[in-house]
DNA sequence: CGACCTTTGAAGCGA
DNA sequence: TCGCTTCAAAGGTCG
């Protein structure tokens, strides 16, 4: 989204989404937007059910709310100084305290069933793996200084809210101990549900199945599960180490992130880890003693498909790698053929970007909105989605922040080398995109005038050509919503 | 089959 | 520094 503010800068664009958001005008605008939030879903039904219908009640739905107004400048700047300065405080590094004071970390989920018959967690479950929330995992040290630089401009939430409190000093081996608890879960059934920030957790059984794990990786094992358990590093989430055999058991904790979409957050192919930076996880120290530590390459076997280091990461995607290595009695002839087109795919690798907290947002939210209503069009579940966004509170919005802060470290860590730019090159049809940017931007300037927010839950209007799409979806009798073209 | 749509945020790039 | 562009996810729709 373009920013609203062009002063924003990139460091605190998005927080300044998120401040202005509430406080201009706050009270009034949050019970609007609560309102707006809850009305969403029933618009999206009844305005599907008969798309003339027309949302009178939108009338103070406005793009104005959906769009945060300008935000005051002192209020902001005021803000952003001592957000900055917190952050700075707080970082000595990054990560001193838990930014999220209203998480609910106290809960005792029922672990046993997260999920629900239609295979999406459970309340319970999903507040148990929100209070499980790995990034929240603060330590000290480790990655905070070499981050801090990047970022001291990141949006992170932790520097908006108030005071931090982790109610789980030993958080670290709580949160394994639970995940364990809740391997009831078949994750066969659930490949997909992968911590963003966790690639271990992304292997695929074939790799490490969890009756035989790694040799080397046998030396901690949580007595309590009996499941392998490499110790936890000080600089990094305790969920990187998860062993790969037991993270394959685990539903993620980030499953409420990606819970019902069928892919992780980084989709990725068992096949497809071929690192373009293979000295990616080397050159930085504390990851690389990490990852070596536990995955040494010369302990993996040859004909893995993961990295040296054992470590995919689900940014990184084979366009058309669809590997299935389930097999070991593969031919000779096959496996030439398979390490021809390995070779192929090398070249092939796209390391996708990472996830801003809107994306992180949208993954978790968006089985849940389609749940909810009979839609199913992604641009339309979108357009509710940004609308709940900025419905969310602070607080909700920081966790987003935060993860993809967290996200963006991950990818930073993995990937040293790797810039927006290589995908920039990487995508061909650059062409495309800027037509149909170009194309957005006509219509912005005509039919989001016109229309302030006549309905939001409708598909956009976004054919110039064909004007009469106002009337097919208003009616009529709703011609006070119709766009200028349209009235003409 | 691939482009498009839609959202927000991050990042790149040119002026 | 500013403003614009691209890409990230998702899945139905359309040509």
């Amino acid at each position: 989204m373009p920013q609203l503010n062009g002063g924003g800068g990139d460091d605190l664009g998005a927080n300044d989404e998120m401040i202005s958001f509430k406080d201009e005008g706050e009270q009034e605008e949050k019970i609007s937007e609560n309102l707006s939030a809850e009305r969403d879903l029933a618009d999206v039904k009844s305005s599907l059910v008969n798309e003339s219908e027309t949302n009178q009640n939108s009338s103070s739905d406005s793009e104005a709310e959906r769009r945060p107004p300008p935000r005051s400048e002192t209020f902001r700047d005021k803000t952003r100084e001592s957000l900055e300065e917190a952050a700075k405080r707080q970082d000595g590094g990054l990560f001193k305290s838990p930014p999220y004071p209203g998480y609910p970390f106290i809960m005792i989920p029922d672990l046993s069933s997260p999920y629900l018959p239609n295979g999406s967690l459970s309340p319970t479950a999903r507040t148990y793996l929100q209070m499980k929330w790995p990034l929240l995992d603060v330590q000290q040290g480790g990655l905070q200084s070499r981050q801090a630089l990047k970022d001291a401009r990141s949006p992170s939430p932790a520097h908006i809210v108030g005071p931090f409190c982790w109610e789980f000093p030993g958080q670290s081996d709580l949160s394994l101990h639970q995940f364990h608890l809740s391997n009831k879960v078949p994750v066969v059934q659930h490949p997909h549900h992968v911590h963003p920030l966790t690639p271990l957790i992304t292997y695929s059984n074939e790799h490490f199945t969890p009756g035989n794990p790694p040799p080397h990786l046998q030396t901690d094992v949580d007595p309590k599960t009996g499941i392998p358990r490499p110790p936890h590093p000080p600089d990094i989430s305790p969920y990187y180490p998860l062993s790969p055999g037991a993270v394959g058991q685990i539903p993620h904790p980030l499953g409420w992130l990606v819970p019902q979409q069928g892919q992780p957050v980084y989709p990725i192919t068992t096949g497809g880890f071929r690192h373009p930076y293979p000295t990616a996880l080397q050159v930085n120290a504390s990851m690389s003693s990490l990852l070596s530590s536990r995955f040494p390459p010369h302990m993996l076997p040859p004909h893995h498909s993961l990295h040296a280091t054992g470590i995919p990461h689900p940014a990184i995607v084979s366009s058309n790698v669809k590997q299935e290595s389930s097999h070991s009695d593969i031919s000779l002839n096959s496996k030439q053929s398979e390490a021809k087109k390995e070779e192929e795919k090398k070249k092939q690798v796209h390391i996708k970007k990472p996830l801003n907290a809107f994306m992180l947002y949208m993954k978790e939210m968006r089985a849940k909105v389609v749940a909810e209503c009979t839609l199913k069009e992604s641009a339309a579940i979108n357009q509710i989605l940004g609308r709940r966004w900025h419905a969310l509170t602070r607080e909700e919005q920081a966790k987003y922040y935060e993860l993809a802060r967290k996200e963006r470290q991950l990818h930073m860590q993995l990937y040293p080398g790797w810039s927006a730019r290589d995908n920039y090159a990487a995508n061909q049809q650059g062409k495309r995109k800027k037509r149909k940017r170009e194309k957005q931007q006509a219509e912005s300037n005509e039919h989001r005038e016109y229309f302030p927010n006549p309905c939001l839950s409708l598909p956009p209007i976004t054919d110039l050509s064909a004007p009469k799409k106002c009337r097919a979806r208003f009616g009529l009798d709703q011609q006070n919503n119709w766009c200028g073209p349209c009235s003409l």
